[in-house]
RNA sequence: GCCCCCAUCGUCUAGUGGCCUAGGACACCACCCUUUCAAGGUGGCGGCACGGGUUCGAAUCCCGUUGGGGGUGCCA
């Protein structure tokens, strides 16, 4: 496949965050939307903090809002640990270039050094001495003198100071190539033409620019995009912050919600409304309209989105989004116990009470419970009522008789008894739902009771009555 | 400290010199609808950080100040 090539580089070292999620989107889009390639490497070169488990998760995380192999714009997952040769022939033709040196100072020499003259970073101090390899040197890229001016898509051109950019470690003392050699010989290698990445890797540029042209090639087309920050303005951290896309997806986030919020922060879809579909938010999303500053990530506005995801999904859909809550171990009723018709046809009056797909069980679980949950303090509230026990007798004798049960039938037969005791129906209705459903709230009570049938309905009824 | 980035309602944003008395969304408040709770509808609250320029005209361009963020590893 031809085209621009984009690439998303994570490394796995623990959930999926967020922040990496909208990333990946973005470069996802610009792959579609360009008729280029999205490729995905996995960056397992930090031997402290990588773990293969989370290299699976990255994978599921991807596919969870859309990107995966299925889809003829992805390549990959390539490895970044399997280069490492590769990686290590980039050093040596740098060195053999001239462009790096050894240096046989460790990280504490340095310090100690630099705290003597008062300095910041390394000082080049190897830079002459002709050193070659061997145990405990670490190899260093020689920054030329000048400066470097990284060309973004969203920042423009931003010029660095090489004489404030430190002569920094491409081959650790261990002989294994680090972040920045790395990353620029697998762009190299798969022929990278785009670079859309976190705004925290824009200090990396200028280097990485170097190292590309030390190698003989033009740069990438740089984008560095805003961080997502929390509420205080920090960038999001695993340590403090909601942010494993695994945590949303297990809570009842619908991945076209977390897809379509994702997108938002710092960019619009076109159009009058920022909720979208993602084949619009594809084919719009363009670098140039990213916004330049830190987005908040806002867990009300994303459960905003996913109510609004959730009303417009068919009955099946819901249905079947629905299903790991239904059936699964938060289940609040026994499977046996659920209908799958009841559920359809409450299924309209569940999903504009959702925030969550995991909310949709507790709207409905009275239907499928042997006997409702009562909430005592609901019952104590409304059964201290003064008509309350009339009416719920009355009700139970009225719904014994009544020739049709559908739900206008029952609701007219409530209206009549309550009018008879001066009530409305708002409050009539409250004796028969706590008595039938166990709490003061929940979906339109006449179309509950014709889903839940003639018979169940009054057993419920008397049974309460019984208690009075 | 040093380097870099950024700056429109509380938040996400529209806005690319006149269409801006700055528009939308979330949140919040009120009202309407109503069978409880939601959803929905209507309205309200609320912002161009500050100071200088440039211009007939600036949220938009320039400079400075202030504020925020990122980076400053033999992490990625």
């Amino acid at each position: 496949m031809s085209g621009p090539r984009f690439r998303f580089a994570p490394s796995p070292t623990g959930f999926f965050h967020v922040g990496g999620a909208r990333t990946a989107l973005w470069n996802w889009a610009l792959a579609h939307n360009q008729g280029g390639t999205f490729v995905l490497r996995i960056e397992d070169t930090d031997e402290e903090r990588n773990r293969p488990e989370w290299t699976q998760g990255i994978i599921d995380a991807l596919a969870w809002i859309g990107i995966g192999a299925d889809d003829p714009r992805f390549e990959g997952p390539y490895y970044q640990s399997h280069y490492a040769d590769a990686h290590v022939a980039a050093a040596k033709q740098l060195f053999e270039q001239g462009n790096a040196y050894y240096c046989d100072m460790t990280a504490a020499e340095v310090e100690a050094r630099n705290k003597v003259e008062g300095n910041q970073g390394y000082q080049g101090w190897s830079r002459n001495l002709g050193l070659g390899p061997g145990p405990g040197r670490v190899l260093r890229f020689k920054v030329p003198a000048g400066s470097t001016t990284v060309h973004d898509l969203v920042r423009g051109e931003v010029v660095f100071d090489n004489a404030l950019i430190e002569d920094f470690v491409l081959l650790r003392s261990s002989g294994s190539p680090m972040f920045l050699l790395a990353n620029v010989v697998d762009d190299l290698q798969m022929r990278i033409s785009h670079v859309v990445r976190a705004e925290e890797h824009l200090p990396n540029a200028p280097k990485q620019q170097m190292i590309w042209q030390a190698l003989g090639h033009e740069p990438p087309v740089w984008a560095h995009v805003p961080v997502l920050v929390n509420e205080a303005r920090k960038k999001l951290s695993k340590r403090r912050d909601k942010v494993a896309l695994e945590q949303y997806r297990d809570e009842g986030y619908l991945p076209d919600a977390m897809v379509n919020y994702l997108m938002t922060l710092g960019w619009t879809p076109k159009g009058d409304s920022e909720i979208a579909p993602w084949s619009e938010m594809e084919r719009d999303f363009r670098l140039e309209d990213v916004n330049h500053s830190p987005a908040f990530f806002d867990l009300k506005k994303l459960a905003a989105f996913n109510g609004d995801h959730i009303r417009m999904l068919s009955t099946e859909a819901f249905f079947e989004a629905c299903k790991p809550w239904l059936f699964g171990p938060s289940a609040p009723f026994p499977r046996s116990g659920f209908d799958e018709g009841m559920f359809l046809a409450m299924a309209p009056h569940i999903q504009p009470r959702c925030v969550t797909l995991a909310d949709a069980a507790g709207v409905v679980d009275f239907l499928f419970v042997a006997d409702p949950v009562v909430d005592e303090a609901a019952w104590a509230k409304t059964f201290g009522a003064a008509e309350a026990a009339t009416v719920l007798r009355e009700a139970t004798a009225a719904y014994e008789v009544l020739p049709v049960w559908n739900a206008d039938a029952l609701k007219a037969t409530l209206e009549t008894i309550g009018e008879a005791h001066g009530l409305k129906l708002g409050k009539a209705q409250a004796p028969v739902r706590v008595a039938v459903t166990g709490r003061t709230v929940g979906p339109p009570l006449f179309e509950a009771l014709e889903v839940l049938g003639r018979d169940e309905t009054l057993r419920r009824m008397r049974a309460a009555e019984a208690t009075l």
